[in-house]
DNA sequence: TACTTACCCGAGCGGAACACTCGGTTTATT
DNA sequence: AATAAACCGAGTGTTCCGCTCGGGTAAGTA
């Protein structure tokens, strides 16, 4: 599990749905303009949250995605795990004996519990709770226009580098991390 | 603040400092033989924990750092925060505006908060807690021996690439993250 | 039947940053 | 002087992120 933009943009991508969903399936382009992430880009994400039942989808017109459970029951561990592969593993892949005789495997210990301690907590942050948030903060959700009018409406963009990459929790200015 | 191997690497070695201090100051030598960890790559690390302030260095022989506080003073979030460094914002640095019209920086707001969160936890978790664990596990500290006899019974370690990048919480197969 | 909409999929690419090396300098002790 | 250790900066290879491209397939609408 690693932390990156990648299930950040997934966490957002979530939050949308779960913000929209109620007005039958969501498109993914739909979310790609509200939240300005690469369209082709969520569509590995979402592949990769419905392989993992987080979603589900429906093809053709009107179509799009669901929330394939109730927000509540849909952590941001679930998302960020999904979107955030296994890879494989590294260095002394089971193994116990990974330092030399004697001396063997603090690291794994401490930073196995650590992780445990952090996937608890990402564990106890539910989408819902998320989208309630945002409903909280006054944020308004628009009736669905005509899709024909909203693409004839839609300006073209071009397409720019938006977000660097692998900079989780790396926030813009106004939200860099300090601890004064 | 990103969450790497690279704070992963930090914290293990503040963790053997932690542990080792007592004695005067531990060099980065050892800590490279017992945690297997790059000796120029250390040298890296305990450069920003320096700058940081939260260790100090002795030169010469018989040098090598101790903590600059107290390890019940230190917390995770002090230690990553250090060693990955601010860099520079992404996308819309600042500026509230970086959506469109009408709907502005949902994701700024929803980020943050979890950001703060998460900040929250690892500053929960202290040096100490994380020292005091890995006594508790029975690890045992043998004296420091002469320097001499440890140089001259040292393995000539190969150099090969012990660590994949960027990969944090992303452990060997035996802690590998599965939510059942 | 066509046409469109939307999901689906895999290959690939530029660049950033990780994990690490190398060669050297400075400071202090023996 | 010799050694031990912290310091420093400039590299290097690899991984993988963030994203694009080009095509597919399923499901509605005409």
């Amino acid at each position: 599990m690693r932390l990156t933009t990648k299930g950040r943009f997934a966490v957002t991508a979530m939050i949308d749905l779960g913000l929209r969903q109620a007005g039958g399936p969501v498109t993914l382009a739909a979310i790609s303009q509200r939240q300005q992430i690469s369209l082709s880009y969520l569509e590995q994400l979402f592949g990769k949250l419905r392989r993992h039942e987080l979603v589900e989808s429906t093809r053709g017109p009107g179509g799009g995605y669901t929330l394939a459970r109730k927000a509540a029951d849909i952590t941001v561990a679930d998302i960020i795990v999904s979107v955030d592969e296994p890879i494989d593993a590294t260095q002394c892949g089971g193994k116990e004996n990974c330092l030399g005789e004697g001396n063997r495997c603090m690291t794994h210990d401490l930073w196995a519990s650590l992780n445990t301690r952090m996937v608890e907590f990402l564990d106890s942050v539910t989408l819902q709770k998320l989208v309630d948030e945002q409903l909280a903060k006054g944020l308004q959700i628009e009736d669905k226009p005509t899709v024909k009018r909203a693409i004839s409406a839609m300006p073209v963009t071009k397409p720019i580098r938006i977000n660097a990459p692998n900079s989780v929790f790396a926030l813009g200015n106004a939200f860099s991390i300090s601890k004064n």
